[in-house]
DNA sequence: GTACGTGTTCCGCCTTGCGGAACACTCCAC
DNA sequence: GTGGAGTGTTCCGCAAGGCGGAACACGTAC
């Protein structure tokens, strides 16, 4: 698809073991060569190179696993601080969590592609609601996404919205169309909503955090088994999240 | 050095540039190459690579800057949660912050190598002390260092201190045997200091954060400016530390 | 105009990564 | 036991592909 082809495959393809080994570890080199779909062979050789680079650990024992170590950890850290989000979110993430008692989620855009879950204050309930730190969340189909959508030009809409949109549910929007036409409900009331379309049981309200020139920096959701979510549930959590992303920009 | 050499060149310079990009974000291409003593079209062709792979995006304006993508977010999210560190310890450290009025750093290790600051609570004194999250902290000259220092078994304070060991300032551990003398103090009296041997007029003190089989995980620190950093001070801070780190390492 | 400072492109030499195949090993079923 | 299907690791000859000096195009400072 994109233009320069003058980029290096070696490096490609060990930053895409690199991310294989974050995604499944504690991990061995069968397991990844099977997710990449690379020879065997040539992954060993990368991880052997990460681990001299510092990036990885081979543990012990008779099956070798491999593991991220400290390092990515920092280059990761450095890539958040810049967007300051976590500070200015935490106090607020606190007081929406007590006021709501389910799971609030911390999601960071980077005005580019990625969207990741960057923090989350659980919730006290015994069943509730999970994802991993770190996961990338779909544009289309999470609210986080979609409330994010909302705020940006059509031409960046356009551009993030190319290319397939993969469906999770019944309920995750079909095509492009049906997205645009939830971004306007969205742009009217100042949240957005998702009934089980990325996850099974899942429920949640996202609210986008802007900063001051009022471009998205990324979202705050709540979200909450199915059996606690309907449209009154969905309208109430709705409103607090979008006080709260109102209060967390004044920091940003 | 170390063992193999079948390192493939390519990615060790590719993650070389990514790291120095990390640190100095945003960047253009010359600074990197000083900063690497690698070519500049070598360093090109990595920056080019690097995008391609999702791992950065060159923000346009006159000059070319280079910065982190949510993909190293990603990536390095990962590599913390596999500690937990930052949930177990998050209401501890605010606790401490509360009682300390002092700027409260959260530390991991990864049993490694690497000791990052992955995590900040800070002081409500108009005068504080400051890191960037996600920075690498010297083992020998901080006082989280040692901390994590005197709770491993000595062959691997051995190899940790192997190799130079790097003098920040007058009160920075000159050699081996002086940094060996101080651990004994630390097991004896549970915490450990650091006056302005790293960051100059910082002072602060550590405790490790010890997982069920005892392993250090990392280490909560409480760092002030100096004027408010004296031995009675140390004493008091360290006790407040020691007594946290034993509330978050019951939650390991 | 001269002198540096950026970032980008080109191209021929020859290093270096490629990956199939063979290896050593552990576990499990029969 | 013996075979088979898993692991992880090593080898090696071929040629793909990365290297980096040099030249380029631009902007700014004096």
């Amino acid at each position: 698809m994109s233009a320069s082809g003058h980029a290096m495959r070696t490096v490609i393809t060990t930053l895409r073991v690199l991310e294989t080994v974050a995604e499944l570890q504690p991990v061995g080199v069968s397991a990844i060569a099977r997710a990449t779909g690379t020879p065997k062979s040539s992954v060993h050789r990368c991880l052997v190179t990460l681990r001299e680079a510092g990036w990885l650990t081979s543990s012990r024992s008779d099956r070798t696993q491999w593991v991220l170590t400290g390092r990515a950890l920092s280059v990761g850290i450095h890539a958040s601080v810049e967007l300051g989000l976590r500070e200015a979110a935490l106090s607020t993430m606190q007081e929406l969590r007590d006021e709501t008692h389910e799971t609030i989620h911390l999601i960071s855009y980077d005005g580019d592609r990625d969207l990741v879950v960057v923090d989350r204050l659980d919730s006290d309930e015994p069943v509730r609601t999970w994802v991993r730190l770190g996961v990338r969340v779909p544009m289309h189909a999470s609210c986080s996404g979609r409330a994010i959508l909302a705020r940006l030009p059509d031409a960046e809409v356009e551009r993030l919205l190319s290319g397939e949109l993969e469906r999770f549910s019944e309920t995750t929007p079909a095509d492009r169309d049906a997205v645009m036409e939830d971004l306007r409900t969205v742009r009217a009331r100042g949240y957005a909503t998702n009934d089980r379309a990325w996850r099974p049981g899942v429920g949640a309200v996202g609210a986008a955090l802007t900063g001051p020139q009022g471009r998205p920096l990324g979202a705050i959701a709540v979200s909450a088994p199915i059996q606690r979510y309907d449209a009154d549930r969905a309208r109430e959590l709705g409103l607090l999240a979008v006080d709260a992303a109102r209060r967390i920009g004044a920091n940003l």
